[in-house]
RNA sequence: GCCUUGGUGGUGGAAUGGUAGACACGAGGGACUUAAAAUCCCUUGGCCAGCAAUGGCUGUGCGGGUUCGAUUCCCGCCCGAGGCACCA
């Protein structure tokens, strides 16, 4: 009997599909496990071969679990709001719920294909209303908090406020904008007006004015992580520096504990690694310099994390856009100040990137006080200093940091050497070594011991203290979209007081055009009365991290009216156990999960502190595109191997209609009219394409449809063959070539079943060489799936039904495990072959085979024994001798001296179980 | 510039201190067949010797080191991929 996948995959998807296989309970019979995928935004353009990647690993990865006996969690949503559908939208004046509804229902249909076993009654879709009002809940909540530095955590707004009447600002240290500090009695006597300004500058979602990532093409803001090279990550539009008020969440806050909690979960040192650049941690110091504007007096404080270098500070630098630059630009200085602010203006981010090597600054006109040494030293203001890190105002000390040489070098100032035998006439020395000079009470100090004892310098004098710094920021949280989760927030007395609106959900009002308004205002502007008791409701909408921040925790309970997620239903799933997903997400996603989970972790919502234990990053699939080549001026085509016989052009051919590079030629003729008549020069009767690894994109022809391959091969060998291809972690090339190969190899496997057209399953006793095949496989497989190695578990089937095939086993005893081992690569085939076995349930739940490592085992082996260099000889071995015995059986065998060829044996190496050597002279 | 990775046949990749190249693709040869498809068998890192069985040398980016033994561990370079980047 033929294998007739087609048959037998539609088979299985409906059975599973109506009989609810993968419905998952909160079974506390057994322990629980949590797989999952970061879910897909549904774009137009459907799934193509690289997305199912992840998905397939852990799909596998869950159905193993099963096997073992857990209750695995593994469901699937849709991150449904973005901006390709509005794009769309503005484009067509389609409603973008139109189109994420269409592309939905594609991706359904696609993912069905496959034979995934996710429990779909959990679906969640990010723009649905009964989603989203959890993901406005969540942000009233953050509204509703701000940040205890002692306690570490997020505690509500109403203690913040009997704190503050009872000892004003001082009663708290709390993670906060900055502002002037103020007593009880002032905050009591406050205005309202007054209070709920000062408590903005304390909550975890707040409005304030910042500079943002303003992106005129898209009409919107963007977070820093949706910005790469200074274009939008979605669209590739410039990007400008813009000081807007806009919703921010104070992921800052968090930045201690989104550090320290790396430690604590499993996910590749690369990812641990780019999260802990993105935070940014350095240790330092802040000091204060008295500056001058003509005989007026202002502080400025800077921070440092060389200290020690402070003898040799020259001037100093303020960031454009500080505060500070107003203050002390002097009268004369005024005009080329203005003109340097207004020429930093109108850059865009892209500029200041393309020309980070050009310096550029202008002088104040003021000067500072060095409080190490009195010195007076300039003040300049220069882009090159960051309003947003630090406190926007630094020392420049030129010998020892490369950017302020720079700065020196192009404006003359002086550079003072701080290290003996340090040569700055080209550039500076930057390195955290040798002894210091110069440098007053720290010379002959070794630096390393010199940057504690400045601080400590600073502390005991008093102009400073120590400090820690971050380099994350807070995430800017309002878009001037339409097609994203509405603000829950109105505006009482104009837009002075925001105010939460606490009927979830606030659904997305119609609109029929979904650009910005004529004066700028987002689409939400263009909404009937966008208004609640007569005050305007906030205009902007969530970004798109807002729905996928805590999607993993609505899985676990994904219909529930009263709660993000039930507290029971949460104590049992608690966290994400395994996750998959793209590297992309780094710096985004997975940094706005981790905080919003902690978040309510502190509001005790949730019990675990951290949302996903480990990670793993399924690589990209790169596409295989094929080309012909086309003699110029006329419509022949040469073969790949005679092709530089003549003068050619490479055209990219749909790589469909290309098979093991040989092209299908009445396929080419059809593929495009202007290849009809096409003509072509043949090698060996074939036409070979030349080939080349790019982007899978539709404009190289190189798209490989999953429905082509499960219509032509099927689901089973799909997921076999993308696991095949090499590790999950592992970004690589499509190739369709190899694919015969394990196609082959299910034929074969099911033909182990069949005599002819007869199902010939015998009860007969297998063969110690069957069981020990069937038990390397077992071993091979608990080991591989556990460590991800699913490329090498699909070679350890292939070698096992080769060798199963040779012995011609028919045998039950082998072949039902060896069906129970298939099944989470290849459900489809052992579901139909467990059924053909005369089981009446499905092998969904059945239990994994009992692994026999001895039944595995060789029981002689053959080990090489390596004589000092270069001669070689091999002695066989019971595998059953110990270290001990092994070691006597050498040293006999040195009596024969056949293996010794007459020289004496000095040392026996003996490595248990392994291997056994020894020295002769 | 900094951080993280990776570098093995014609190709995808095995091997984490112990016979390098498992498994698969491709290629070559053969069997079955009127023929094709399907299926099965053999060869396949390179070089050299031999009619042959076989044997020898060489070989995991390059150069050193540790070890009886290194693709694997250590040091220094070269190249590729990804990330970060005026972060004081």
């Amino acid at each position: 009997m033929e294998y007739d996948f087609r048959r037998i995959e539609k088979k299985w998807q409906k059975k599973w599909a109506e009989e609810g296989t993968f419905k998952t309970t909160e079974d506390k019979t057994k322990p629980k496990y949590y797989v999952l995928d970061m879910f897909p935004y549904p774009s137009g353009a459907g799934l193509h071969v690289g997305h199912p990647l992840g998905y397939i690993a852990s799909d596998i990865y869950s159905r193993y679990k099963r096997l073992k006996g857990f209750n695995v969690l593994h469901p699937m949503g849709y991150d449904a709001f973005g901006l390709p559908a509005e794009q769309y939208a503005i484009q067509t004046g389609q409603h973008p719920e139109i189109t994420t509804v269409n592309n939905i229902s594609r991706y359904r249909q696609q993912l069905d294909q496959i034979g995934f076993s996710y429990d779909w009654d959990r679906e969640v879709r990010t723009c649905d209303p009964k989603y989203y009002k959890w993901t406005q809940w969540a942000f009233l909540k953050m509204f509703g908090s701000w940040y205890d530095n002692n306690l570490q955590k997020a505690r509500p707004i109403q203690v913040l406020e009997e704190a503050f009447a009872k000892g004003g600002s001082s009663a708290v240290d709390a993670a906060c904008n900055e502002h002037d500090p103020f007593t009880a009695e002032q905050w009591n006597a406050f205005s309202e007006k007054e209070k709920v300004d000062m408590l903005m500058n304390y909550r975890i979602a707040y409005q304030g004015e910042t500079s943002v990532n303003w992106c005129p093409q898209l009409g919107t803001v963007l977070a820093n992580d949706e910005v790469k090279d200074g274009l939008s990550v979605r669209g590739g539009f410039p990007v400008m520096q813009r000081k807007m008020k806009q919703w921010q969440l104070r992921v800052s806050a968090y930045a201690e504990r989104l550090l320290e909690g790396l430690d604590r979960i499993d996910w590749t040192d690369s990812l641990k690694e780019m999260q802990r650049n993105w935070i940014g941690k350095s240790y330092g110091c802040e000091a204060v310099f008295k500056c001058y504007n003509g005989d007026e007096e202002h502080d400025v404080t800077i921070f440092t994390t060389r200290a020690d270098t402070m003898f040799g500070v020259t001037f100093m630098v303020l960031a454009p856009e500080s505060d500070l630059v107003e203050v002390l630009t002097t009268q004369e200085q005024r005009p080329a100040v203005d003109e340097y602010l207004e020429y930093v203006k109108k850059k865009t981010e892209r500029e200041r990137l393309a020309e980070t090597k050009s310096v550029t600054g202008v002088f104040s006109g003021s000067f500072g006080v060095n409080p190490m040494n009195g010195k007076r030293v300039p003040i300049w203001i220069s882009e090159y200093v960051l309003a947003g890190y630090g406190t926007g105002a630094i020392m420049a000390v030129p010998a020892h940091d490369s950017r302020d040489y720079a700065f020196a070098k192009k404006f003359n100032l002086p550079i003072i050497p701080l290290i003996e035998g340090c040569d700055v006439s080209e550039e500076s020395f930057d390195a955290k070594e040798g002894r210091m000079m110069n440098s007053g009470f720290m010379d002959g100090m070794e630096v390393k011991d010199a940057i504690p004892a400045a601080i400590d310098y600073v502390e005991k004098r008093g102009f400073g203290h120590r400090k820690v710094n971050y380099r994350i920021r807070d995430a800017i949280f309002s878009r001037q979209r339409y097609w994203g989760e509405p603000f829950p927030i109105y505006y009482k007395d104009g837009m002075a007081k925001p105010m939460p609106f606490d009927k979830l959900p606030l659904t997305l009002p119609e609109i029929t055009e979904f650009k910005p308004t004529e004066n700028g205002e987002p689409p939400l502007a263009r909404a009937k009365d966008w208004t609640y008791e007569g005050c305007p409701l906030e205009t902007s909408t969530m970004p798109g991290f807002a729905g996928s921040s805590a999607y993993y925790l609505r899985y676990m309970d994904p219909h529930d009216d009263n709660a993000l997620v039930d507290k029971d239903k949460d104590e049992y799933w608690r966290n994400v156990d395994l996750y998959i997903g793209g590297t992309e997400h780094a710096t985004g996603h997975l940094i706005y999960s981790r905080f919003w989970n902690k978040f309510l972790y502190d509001l005790g919502y949730v019990c675990e502190d951290e949302p996903f234990k480990k990670l793993i990053n399924q690589g990209m699939i790169q596409g295989r595109s094929n080309f012909v080549y086309r003699i110029v001026g006329t419509n022949k085509f040469a073969s790949y191997g005679l092709k530089d016989q003549y003068e050619t052009t490479e055209i990219h051919v749909d790589v469909n209609i290309v098979r093991n590079d040989r092209l299908d030629l009445e396929a080419f003729k059809k593929w495009r009219p202007e290849f009809a008549d096409a003509e072509f020069v043949l090698e060996n009767g074939e036409y070979v394409c030349g080939w080349a690894i790019e982007k899978m994109s539709k404009s190289m022809y190189n798209v490989v449809n999953p429905d082509l391959i499960c219509e032509t091969y099927g689901a089973d060998t799909l997921r076999l063959y993308e696991m095949f291809l090499g590790p999950v972690e592992q970004s690589k090339p499509w190739d369709t070539n190899g694919i015969d190969g394990v196609n082959r190899f299910l034929k074969k496997f099911w033909r182990l079943f069949f005599n002819g057209d007869d199902f010939a399953v015998t009860d007969e006793k297998a063969s110690p060489e069957e069981l020990k095949a069937l038990h390397k496989l077992i071993g091979k497989e608990e080991g591989d799936i556990e460590s991800f190695s699913f490329n090498t578990t699909v070679s350890a089937f292939m070698i096992t039904v080769n060798d199963l095939t040779a012995m011609k086993c028919h045998e039950r005893e082998i072949l039902e495990p060896l069906t129970i081992l298939i099944s989470p690569f290849c459900p489809h085939i052992a579901e139909e072959l467990w059924a053909m076995l005369g089981h009446n349930e499905t092998i969904t739940y059945s239990h994994f085979p009992d692994f026999n490592a001895s039944l595995a085992a060789e029981d002689n082996a053959t080990y090489p024994v390596s004589f000092n260099g270069k001669m070689r000889f091999t002695v066989d071995l019971p595998k059953s001798l110990n270290p001990k015995e092994v070691e006597e059986h050498i040293r006999s065998l040195e009596q024969t001296g056949k293996y010794t060829n007459g020289h004496q044996i000095v040392k026996v190496i003996v490595v248990p179980g392994k291997i056994v050597n020894f020295v002769i002279k």
